[in-house]
DNA sequence: CGGACGTTTGAGGAACATCAAAGCCTGTGG
DNA sequence: CCACAGGCTTTGATGTTCCTCAAACGTCCG
């Protein structure tokens, strides 16, 4: 990692209490003691687009909570392709394969700048053994990833090309209010659906020909009508 | 469920405490008193061939631990197919997500003649609240979960069939000591695999042709030096 | 024996991959 | 400011894979 933005050091009990998604992040049901309990520094920082979070196979230190921006989890396959095995966005855990022990089992890269909380293991595992509150959070994200990953797999790797390309925007755009939302990079796209670059980039074309999408660079827009229609047979 | 036959009551501790495949079970690392925590009786039985475990949507009052056979894990897709998103297996737990008190995500169905614990969901949040010692075996089944999904997404969805194929049958005998195992429906096989029945069919008629395999209804043998051939290029 | 169900096989066509080349942004350096 | 290089994207032509539709075959069971 090049550039590391730290925005806070952490100070105590008040930075995560306060936190503004604190709803949303691991720490949700901590009570006031139970922040007596972290003995590491939790940081937040900034990670730059194209910058790597971590890595398979890297000894984990650190989960991280995504307070925004798109994280991909790559893995890399036999024949030196990759396939994106699930994309995290506001709330998402990264890494809690690491409460284990064992290594990472992703590339965790970074598709648009990213808001990260740096969590060590330790306090996870201090406040495992010593309170209550986190367990309902974790066993809750476990259970995202569980369902996340078959939605994945039911949606994204099933029926014809446009199909999943539909759905792969359905799903880009639900976690934003508006209709914009970030599209990916063709070959990523490609590695999301299990096609070729060029496929994405004519289906994308297409898409845009029938109004269904606006995109200038990575910021698009959808109608989300027209979508729909695209999905219903 | 029809005919269910339940093989024994349960008779407190001594039952778990001398399973024959205890260091497989979520039970295994729990200590003698952690036992005593332990209200609601936790029952074995034999699930045959075809019948239902549970299903989707379905208020889940209990935990699986699979002891010996095949489950699938099936999800129905709007246009009225159905995927299969992953095979359980002696040792997997079928059900965990049952512990966030939703409803189960998938249907349940045995392949296989199936051995099963039924664990009531109260005893395993009793245990949680009053022993540690169950923490530790959960988030290694929820890790396993999530380590599976992503490998069937990266072996089962991409490239072509005949490599897909390879890679299930690959998958399927990893269990067993000897090359022998059980080989799914062609049906099913389309299911797991992302293609059509009758593309499964001649795949599968093409390595019996070619030496790989040799099956008889659904017991089969397979040649691994010649599959691994298969899955070099 | 006959029906139901799963499997196999075939022919034709659509969808997608592959190979190849051109086009288009972005940033860099003259 | 412009030119140019390198990346990503688009587009085209061609070939293969796989799906679709259809029919025959086998096997299990009443």
């Amino acid at each position: 990692m090049k550039s590391i933005a730290i925005n806070q050091a952490w100070n105590g009990a008040e930075k995560c209490q306060q936190c503004r998604i604190r709803e949303l992040v691991l720490f949700a049901d901590l009570q006031r003691d139970d922040f007596d309990l972290l003995h590491k520094p939790i940081i937040d920082y900034i990670v730059q687009t194209g910058e790597t979070l971590y890595q398979e196979k890297q000894a984990p230190k650190f989960v991280y909570t995504i307070r925004s921006g798109m994280i991909k989890l790559v893995r890399y396959l036999p024949n030196g392709n990759y396939r994106i095995v699930r994309l995290l966005q506001k709330g998402d855990l990264a890494g809690i394969e690491a409460l284990n022990g064992s290594a990472y089992l992703h590339h965790a890269i970074v598709l648009q700048n990213t808001s990260v909380c740096q969590i060590p293991i330790e306090d996870i595992e201090n406040l495992n053994q010593n309170s209550p509150h986190l367990y309902k959070q974790l066993t809750a994200r476990w259970q995202k990833v569980q369902n996340d990953a078959d939605i994945w797999l039911a949606e994204f790797t099933v029926g014809h090309s446009k199909k999943r390309m539909a759905n792969l925007l359905s799903y880009l755009t639900t976690s934003n209010t508006n209709d914009c939302f970030y599209l990916p990079g063709r070959e990523d796209i490609g590695a999301l659906l299990a096609i070729t670059t060029e496929t994405a980039s004519r289906i994308i074309a297409e898409f845009k020909r029938l109004g269904i999408l606006q995109a200038l660079s990575h910021d698009a827009r959808i109608d989300k009508k027209k979508l729909e229609q695209m999905l219903k047979p």
